[in-house]
DNA sequence: ACCCAGAATGAATGAATGTTCATTCTTAAT
DNA sequence: ATTAAGAATGAACATTCATTCATTCTGGGT
C-alpha cells in the first residue's frame, strides 16, 4: 500500500514509524502537549526539556517551536488544558440538567474529582507541578483562577441549594464550599505524594463523610 | 592599600559588608538555606541557580558547594528544614502537655498550621514547589513522608482521646485526621494561589468549621 | 609578631538547553 | 505528472548554568 518502493520500508517494523508524516496543526499541538504531560509527571517540571517534549511525541525538536514559538508558551498551553479539562468536567456537572436529584448530582460531581479520569498520577503531577511554580508566576495563577472562580460560583450555588432544599441551619454556602474544595485538592495532595497512606477508595470515603456531615439528608454514609 | 589602616575601612557603612568573613561552618549553611527559601518563593523553583541563591545570601558561588557538595543537596537540605519546622510545630503541639485541655490544644494546633509563621508566602511556595516535584522524585517523597506520618499518627491519636472524651459517635479518628490534614494543605494552598479569593481569616474560620462539626463539645463555632 | 589550617573567592570550564533556519519532504490541487 | 505551499527536520549557534580549583584572605594559636 503506502507507496511505490515500499517493499523495503514496510518490511522493518522496528522502525516504528520514522516516515514524516504531515498532520493537521491542531492535531500536532495536542500531541505534543499529550508529551509535555507524560513528560512532566515522569521528570517533574524542572526537568522537563524541549527535546524531552519531542522525543517523546516521536517528532523533531524544531516542531514545538513551530507550534508553540517557545517553551514558555507550550508550557502555558499546557497549564491551560489540564484546567480546562478539570474545571471543565465539574462545571458541566453542576450545571447540567441530565440529574435532578440534588445529592446524586453531588455525588456525580464527587465520583468525578476523584475517579480515574482526574486522579491519574500524570494529571495530578502536572497539577501541582505548576502551582508549585504559581507563588512566583503570576501568569499561571491566572490561568488557573480563572477557570477555578467559575467552578467555585457553580458548587456555592448548588451547596446554596441543597441547603434550602434540607433545610439545613448554620451552613453558610460559601464557606462550605471553600472547605470542600480544599478538601478535594488536599486529598489528590495525599494521592500525588503519599500513595501508600491513602486509597483513592479511602479518599472517596473522607470526602463523602464531609459531606455528609453538612448535608445529612442528601449524602449517605 | 585599604586593608592596613583600618580606620578607613570601618568609616565607610555604604560598603555593607565586603569584607571576607569567617564563620562557622552551621551559621553559613544555615544562610544558604535561608537564601534558597527567598529564591524558591520568589522565582520558582525551576529558576533557581547557585549564582542565584549565593548572590542573596551575600556570598560567593564556591561556598555553596563547599557546603553543600552540590545543588541537589542544597535543595534537599532545604526541603527537610522547611518540613522539619513545620511537623515538628505540629508535633510539639500535639505531644506537649502544657495544654491540658483538648479542645484547647486543638485550638493551638489550628492557629499553628494557619498562623503567620507557616502561612508566609515563602514557607508555602517552598512547600508546594516540592510537592510539584515530589511525583518524579522519590527522595522529595522520602524527606516529607518520613516526618508526615509521624504528624499524622500524633493527629490521630488526639482525634482518638477527643471522640473518646466526648462521646461521639460515627466519626472515626483516622477518617477524620486524613480529611483534617488534607483540608488544611488545601487551604495552604488557597492561600497561595489565590489569595485574592481567600483570607488568612476565612481560612482559619473553615477549618475550625471542620472541626466543629465533628466535635460540637470540643469546638466552638 | 608570626604562622598556617582551612574558610572564602570568582574566573574558567565543559556540559546542557532553547531557539533558529536552511533544507527536505509530503500532500493536495492542477 | 507537475508544482507549489507549507509541514517537518535536525545540525548549528549562543547562552546559561553547575561545578572546579588555584589563589587569597582570616583569625586563633604559639
Amino acid at each position: 500500500m503506502t507507496d511505490a518502493p515500499s517493499a523495503v520500508t514496510e518490511l522493518l517494523p522496528d522502525t516504528g514509524s520514522k516516515r514524516r508524516q504531515i498532520r493537521p496543526k491542531a492535531e500536532r499541538r495536542q500531541q505534543l502537549i499529550d508529551a509535555t504531560i507524560r513528560c512532566i509527571a515522569q521528570h517533574g517540571l524542572s526537568a522537563v526539556t524541549m527535546q524531552m517534549v519531542t522525543r517523546e511525541a516521536g517528532l523533531s525538536v524544531g516542531i514545538a517551536n513551530l507550534h508553540f514559538q517557545s517553551k514558555d508558551n507550550l508550557l502555558r498551553e499546557t497549564l491551560r488544558c489540564v484546567a480546562e479539562e478539570y474545571h471543565g468536567g465539574q462545571i458541566d456537572i453542576m450545571e447540567g440538567n441530565d440529574i435532578a436529584d440534588l445529592g446524586d448530582r453531588l455525588d456525580a460531581l464527587l465520583d468525578f474529582q476523584l475517579g480515574r479520569g482526574v486522579t491519574q498520577r500524570q494529571k495530578m503531577s502536572v497539577w501541582f507541578a505548576y502551582y508549585g511554580e504559581a507563588g512566583a508566576r503570576p501568569v499561571y495563577q491566572k490561568i488557573v483562577s480563572t477557570t477555578d472562580r467559575l467552578a467555585a460560583q457553580k458548587l456555592e450555588a448548588l451547596f446554596a441549594k441543597i441547603i434550602e432544599q434540607g433545610g439545613y441551619e448554620d451552613v453558610d454556602a460559601r464557606e462550605l464550599a471553600t472547605g470542600y474544595s480544599a478538601l478535594i485538592d488536599g486529598l489528590h495532595l495525599a494521592l500525588l505524594v503519599t500513595p501508600r497512606e491513602l486509597s483513592k477508595r479511602r479518599a472517596r470515603s473522607v470526602a463523602r463523610d464531609f459531606l455528609h456531615r453538612a448535608f445529612p439528608q442528601h449524602i449517605r454514609r
